[in-house]
DNA sequence: CCGACATATGCTCAATGTGAGTATAGCTAC
DNA sequence: GTAGCTATACTCACATTGAGCATATGTCGG
């Protein structure tokens, strides 16, 4: 048995060389992009106007970094914190804003609840600052009217190799000639629109006009942060059952298609959609059943929780269609 | 078009409070899972006798989190790194071992490489810290020999509600009572082990003897950083095409094989594997044969770096034998 | 030169999963 | 009652996947 693994050990040269690091300059913040769904729209916690999400400084008093996240967020939003996991740590130098050379690292995290009734004030569609994202009533029009047209001529400028790989860029991510829409690339979207310089927050300190795309901007890097939350969410409701996190304690299976579909962006096959979610004993039935104004009253189920338990970290497959 | 849209907004509230922040005593430090395959065996790159992975502060003058990261292994291992993702950030009070009460954040990333001839010092089995986690010539023995044991024996220490989740916990990730294996779960068979005082790690400065299990100890909390990044890499490689920055520039399909078994720890069926393989056209004959001591010579392939570009970020579906 | 042996490679087959469509049931509004 | 709507049950073709059999083409010991 080693030293190290007696807990007494000191490391070397990483140890020695941390003395001479100056981090009084680095701030760290933590962002939460929190998610709920109404009135079959995806929507998330702005302030600001809708120009900032949640965020905060991280600090020694905090006893981790989600401690410090859920503190910021209930201090801020006034509402509650349910399920949380971690997106990604961004610390590029030039996307942080104006905010001089201090370098600051954004920790930024996922948060799933229910919206609170009555409905509060930072809600807003995430589609506000995506359009080009909701593809439940077929392609929005702005992709091939603005993005498409756009994109290539950001392409044109370049010269033949790097020509065809922007080229190729736009085509896989916006679906151009052909190529399958993947609802997961939303960040990889947002990115080639920045670089392309046509989203807001590229043209910053340029003077440039602003994009005429529709997208709502947003503060420092927050638009990324949030890109980076849906396009998580949407590929992890395809393998983990977290969509229950948004819906109410009981639902009819219409209910939580549609909030699978404002979610994914694209509509699913109905049939199917219940074939699978039950098959997979994901649900189980309440007894009661729904009154709505019109059609036939469908059967309430509410999430089994022992899912989660039994297989753990299994598979949930919400069928996505494709065309 | 709002004022954020032109770059010209600051932030309100959010900003205002974190000028209060005391971010002084907080260190950044970043940290790098460094892996290889040779000789049928998935090495990871580490310092100070196997104790430690190659890790330094982040520090103002670095371009960015992953420039800093790559600075510091160069610096330390002398080795080039190639393929760089981020894998998490930590930042828990009680698990970076005894430094005091300054606050450590540490950001992980996963760096996929070919070991560089001759073979360096550094490089060591990652089977070498999680025995359990071979499953290639069927389950290790320490599982059903010491591990499952314990597991009961520290299940049994409570009483019903939380005794049955433990217990339901130990089953799904050491695939006791007929639950099948499942690879990616290689951070909870770790988290499990720690929770249950199972690993020298949580027996730090409480004076216990270390585990039997077998499995070495790192420093701080580097073996849960490098069980995220082998559960991150056993996840990617069934669906992004990332084994092929482990392998030689030519390759026999047998050696991509060996390859992926050595990763995921687990055997595949070979025909099968050959068959997704080629035909999703990942790879492309070079016209070339080996000539190893025995049997039929094999044809040698490339990857073919065609398809990141065309299918983006589609799937690659290595299949994993499930018995 | 032969046969044992080892790996490479081609092919089949059953079971399961998936996309898409048809048909029927049970409500409300008029 | 019927139009119109949603709920729910089945069907079907096709792709994917796990598993095994068969054959090809080398090396090696005699």
């Amino acid at each position: 048995m080693s030293s190290a693994e007696r807990g007494q050990i000191s490391r070397g040269e990483p140890a020695a060389k941390a003395e001479h690091r100056t981090e009084h300059a680095i701030k760290v913040e933590l962002t939460a992009v929190l998610v709920a769904v109404t009135q079959g729209e995806p929507r998330v916690m702005t302030l600001d106007a809708g120009h900032a999400l949640p965020s905060g400084p991280f600090e020694v008093a905090h006893r981790s970094l989600q401690a410090g996240l859920r503190d910021w967020v209930e201090q801020q939003t006034h509402h509650p914190l349910g399920y949380v996991e971690q997106l990604y740590t961004f610390a590029d130098k030039d996307r942080t804003g104006a905010e001089g050379d201090a370098r600051t690292i954004s920790i930024s995290y996922l948060g799933l609840t229910r919206e609170r009734e009555p409905a509060e004030g930072g809600w807003r569609s995430w589609y506000d600052y995506f359009p080009w994202e909701d593809h439940r009533a077929g392609e929005p029009e702005v992709i091939a009217q603005a993005i498409a047209p756009r994109l290539m001529d950001w392409a044109g400028k370049e010269t033949a190799p790097k020509r065809a790989e922007r080229l190729q860029r736009a085509r896989v991510t916006f679906a151009l000639d052909g190529h399958p829409w993947n609802d997961e690339l939303t960040l990889q979207r947002y990115e080639l629109l920045y670089e392309a310089g046509l989203v807001a927050e590229s043209c910053r300190g340029r003077g440039e006009a602003a994009s005429r795309l529709g997208g709502r901007a947003m503060f420092s890097d927050h638009r990324r942060i949030l890109a980076t939350g849906i396009a998580r969410l949407r590929a992890k409701i395809k393998y983990r059952p977290v969509v229950f996190e948004l819906m109410p304690p009981t639902f009819t299976l219409l209910q939580l298609q549609r909030c699978v579909e404002a979610l994914a962006g694209r509509a699913v096959h109905k049939q199917n959609f219940r074939r699978l979610v039950e098959q997979q004993e994901l649900v189980e039935e309440t007894g009661a059943t729904t009154s709505e104004a019109v059609g036939r009253p469908a059967k309430l189920f509410r999430f089994r929780h022992g899912v989660v338990a039994e297989r753990a970290v299994a598979g949930t497959k919400i069928p996505i269609a494709r065309t």
